[in-house]
DNA sequence: CTAACCTCATAACAGTTGTTATGTTTAACT
DNA sequence: AGTTAAACATAACAACTGTTATGAGGTTAG
């Protein structure tokens, strides 16, 4: 097993104890006892928790873009689109600890400037892979005229954030059904030629 | 200086260590020194710090509740929903720290099944406000038929909300105009009988 | 005047934290 | 076979955490 795949195993036991018992509860010591180890696993991957706690940050990222990957690869147009902002959405287990993950590290942000910047680039880096695809379809004129791929995939994001939040502190939540079908929806009425 | 009182500033001084260090360094020590006192005043005034962070979690649903109050204040019909919405967005200074601290409370409820019901209560209080708003411009015959009070309260509430986290997470942020452009612009195309 | 009480300061407590140094075992390489 | 280094375990360190008990000073009520 490579050292890139030790420090994968690390971070994923990291999330595990961050989605059980919270970030700040998520010690050195935690992270060995939910790998079976002792801290000296953790401590001999990473030089100190910071570079862990980024390291594990990343990974949301990184998972994301997975998701994204695995879901557009046999869709096309339009259908394309909704596939990939089905990633950000808590559609299964996987997906719900993700967007977990995620805002713990987000609220863990606040009043640590370099962190959200972090945030800040890792959103930055989403955004250009939806304007990316936002161009082709207007290239292949699936979108309505004038749209600015700029603006609209920085609406899409904070709609697909909205709806994660809504999703997390709704009581009566939305089905995964229904999650899709508001994105199909928005997708149709706002941006595509024509309604699918 | 009754006790409430006195309680309430122990709070904003949380949050001001919130907003400046950071939930997870927000201990009752830092709470002291920032109030220029000693952690007896804390110990005083709330049993234990969890309660002292429930307090401060509620403060932020009032505070909520405060803006919403004195927006609507002299405005009527579907301009009254516009500022009824403008309670949530990062407008100015004071709802950017009460965007902080939600947020910094809201990671932390990751992992911590009861905190995250506070939550869902506190959205549920809001969301009701809105319905109740919704439900009065649609008696007025200000929105359009058809539309679902409960439905569009929660997709009003999950706009908001991505328009706030993109506040935080983007690098060119919205300006306070174009937020409130943006409100307008959803009401009055998907609410509003008329546009406005 | 004095006794009770509210408000706060101080200090000590045990537990937890990240970090570091040192040891031990296993594997690879020459 | 002997050497080197990686992959851990173990233990100790100081710093910090929330909680608690105790006491001081000031205010109020009888």
């Amino acid at each position: 097993m490579s050292q890139e795949e030790r420090r994968l195993e690390v971070s994923e036991a990291a999330w595990r104890v961050i989605v059980r018992e919270g970030l700040d509860r998520t010690s050195m010591r935690a992270i060995a006892q939910e790998m079976g180890c002792t801290t000296g696993v953790v401590t001999h991957y990473f030089r100190n928790k910071h570079e862990l706690i980024l390291f594990a940050l990343h990974q949301v990222t990184a998972q994301l873009q997975v998701f994204m990957d695995k879901d557009t690869q046999s869709v096309a147009g339009v259908e394309r689109l909704v596939a990939m902002l089905s990633a950000f959405l808590p559609l299964d287990d996987e997906r719900q600890d993700v967007l977990r993950v995620w805002l713990a590290f987000l609220g863990y942000a606040v009043g640590r400037e370099n962190l959200m910047l972090e945030h800040q680039h890792s959103a930055a880096q989403l955004r250009a892979l939806l304007m990316q695809e936002l161009q082709q379809l207007q290239t292949a004129q699936l979108l309505q005229k004038d749209l600015d791929p700029a603006i609209e995939a920085n609406a899409l994001l904070a709609f697909v954030n909205g709806l994660s939040l809504d999703w997390l502190i709704q009581a009566d939540r939305l089905t995964a059904e229904q999650q899709q079908w508001a994105i199909r929806q928005y997708v149709s009425d706002r941006l595509a030629k024509k309604p699918i």
